[in-house]
DNA sequence: CAGTGTTGATTCGTTCATTGAACCGAGTAG
DNA sequence: CTACTCGGTTCAATGAACGAATCAACACTG
């Protein structure tokens, strides 16, 4: 995991999420998950992590059950890596960080906006609907959409990053 | 930061927070300054961590914002960290992330409880508080107490853990 | 059926971060 | 003067991340 002994003790729920989610790169994997990636090489182009370490975090991932690897292609031997439901419970979690980062790292580029769909209305910074008064939207419901800055000169140019400029639900895979 | 290059050309939200908190350690560091720890010996007695690493940062977290430096006794002189607006506004994000840990990384022990003062009710998973209706509890008006498994053969015996052991405000300085 | 391309990796040398112990300097109490 | 506490820094050893090279399995092309 971590370094020498994880976090030895510090028997805490946060120090137990940190071992398994808390690792440099882990948490954009889950991110890039969420957004409908499941592909290796995708991660790869999409993140630009060193490949040997997108495979231990995909292996640590699949480990710990958050995430499942899955052959979804038999000839030639296609594997995916979609998120289970523990993953999938890390939305909230990961979305809070993104909307702090938004506020107090980002600087004025909304790059990316999270709506609640079918409803349509942008989500609070809490994670839930004003519009419908759901204190948590599950990540099934919130659609994707670009932001004012989502392509501007700064843009990554991989497949990954222009397939989410199209507006596009969480954890449906990717058109790429 | 982080290793080589930070997080290079991940022009994301999530990315620039985790450049500021998603180093190893640094979230412990912030969770404990919401239980009320002050004091560079508290951090390291509580946390078991090496004292260069505490030392870096505390540095990247009052140079970033998240944290700020206090002189609190001229003579001798004795200062201390305590979290700014930005860095108490990383509550639910930590909140999220602990519940997750509680639900799927721990075990069946609960070793603290999160209530809303006041009101007394237990703290929803979303951070909200069901009693009052409120989605976001701020951090302020969260009371910690110990739960059933918080004085348990695993406890540490450290002064700030010992001191945990009575309810208390989030923020409020420890009594050590 | 040899050559080329794609996917999903592993291996390896170099660079960087973490660890734990030792040391240090200011200040104070005895 | 000595001992002790607090808040660090320094240092050697270790482990992790980086990036390039390589590899194996399979499919497609000519």
């Amino acid at each position: 995991m971590a370094l020498k002994k994880g976090y030895a003790g510090q028997d805490c729920s946060l120090a137990r999420t940190l071992e398994l989610v808390g690792e440099r790169w882990t948490m954009l994997v889950v991110r890039d998950a969420f957004y409908g990636v499941r592909r290796y090489s995708d991660f790869l182009a999409h993140l630009d992590i060193p490949r040997a370490v997108l495979s231990a975090r995909l292996r640590t991932l699949t480990e710990s059950g958050v995430m499942e690897r899955r052959r979804y292609e038999e000839s030639p031997p296609r594997d995916e890596y979609v998120l289970t439901e523990k993953g999938r419970r890390l939305w909230h979690a990961l979305f809070a960080l993104l909307m702090w980062g938004q506020e107090f790292a980002g600087g004025t580029t909304v790059r990316r906006r999270y709506l609640h769909a079918g409803c349509g209305t942008e989500l609070e910074p809490s994670g839930g609907c004003a519009a419908c008064g759901r204190a948590a939207v599950p990540p099934e419901e919130v659609e994707l959409r670009p932001g004012p800055a989502a392509d501007g000169p700064a843009a990554r140019q991989d497949p990954v990053s222009r397939a989410l400029l199209r507006p596009h639900r969480l954890l449906e895979p990717l058109e790429t």
